[in-house]
DNA sequence: GCGACAG
DNA sequence: ATCTTGTCGC
């Protein structure tokens, strides 16, 4: 009852403010070492008044899985287009304490700075578990596709500024939206996209991710 | 004021 | 995100 309570009351304004001052201490450079050896993947389900995070670790250069975590918790916030990150960060840093090993770098489903304040979920999370974030998003929140050269990507442009890429996974294929999160620039964000995509538009440690939370659907975690 | 709007 | 039947193609 206090919940649903409280996601009727969430309060967009605060939220707003927050979002503001946070998107000044997101890093755009790169902040891991090289050479990168483990991936993750972070994703959320949901199963009725639940969410579930789930997150996928993988060897860098074979891109193989070595390990998974997921928690299910309730939810709290509703989906309010512009404040996603509010509603998701709770599962994804719950299922992230349970990993045993650390990734180097994350990949995050949705927008990283690509968002009208700069701040969408890959970001909040990357500044909250002050790791390195890349958001990968399946469609666009704001801004419009520059049609550059007939690129793997082309630049994603929001009032005037480069805020991320359409990068094309795969050939012919709708492109995933790529922008920084945090401690990253985007040039390494959109490499390491590419690198992580094998077969598939989605990237192999979301499409883990994803399966994985499915997974936790109908059951504890 | 109106339309758009990650997951 | 979630729901949901059939259909096309490797």
């Amino acid at each position: 009852m206090s919940e649903l309570f409280f996601a009727r009351r969430f309060n967009t304004g605060n939220a707003r403010k927050l979002q503001i001052r946070l998107s000044e201490k997101v890093i755009q450079k790169d902040c891991f070492s090289e050479p990168i050896q483990y991936v993750g993947g972070v994703d959320i389900a949901y199963d009725g008044k639940e969410s579930i995070g789930a997150v996928a670790v993988f060897e860098y250069e074979q891109m193989k899985l070595v390990e998974t975590a997921t928690s299910r918790q309730t939810t709290t916030i509703p989906y309010i287009p512009t404040f996603l990150s509010f509603r998701e960060i709770p599962p994804a840093v719950s299922a992230f304490k349970k990993l045993q090993r650390t990734p180097d770098v994350v990949l995050v489903d949705g927008q990283g700075i690509a968002h009208p304040r700069r701040l969408g979920f890959a970001s909040h999370l990357g500044l909250v578990l002050d790791m390195p974030t890349i958001g990968v998003a399946k469609s666009v929140l704001c801004g419009e596709v520059r049609d550059n050269g007939g690129k793997r990507w082309k630049p994603l442009v929001y009032k005037g500024n480069v805020i991320g890429a359409a990068v094309e996974t795969r050939p012919h294929v709708k492109p995933v939206y790529v922008s920084v999160g945090h401690k990253v620039s985007l040039e390494s964000a959109i490499k390491i996209v590419l690198h992580c995509a094998r077969g598939y538009r989605i990237p192999e440690p979301l499409r883990e991710a994803h399966k994985e939370a499915e997974r936790g659907k109908g059951g504890k975690s």
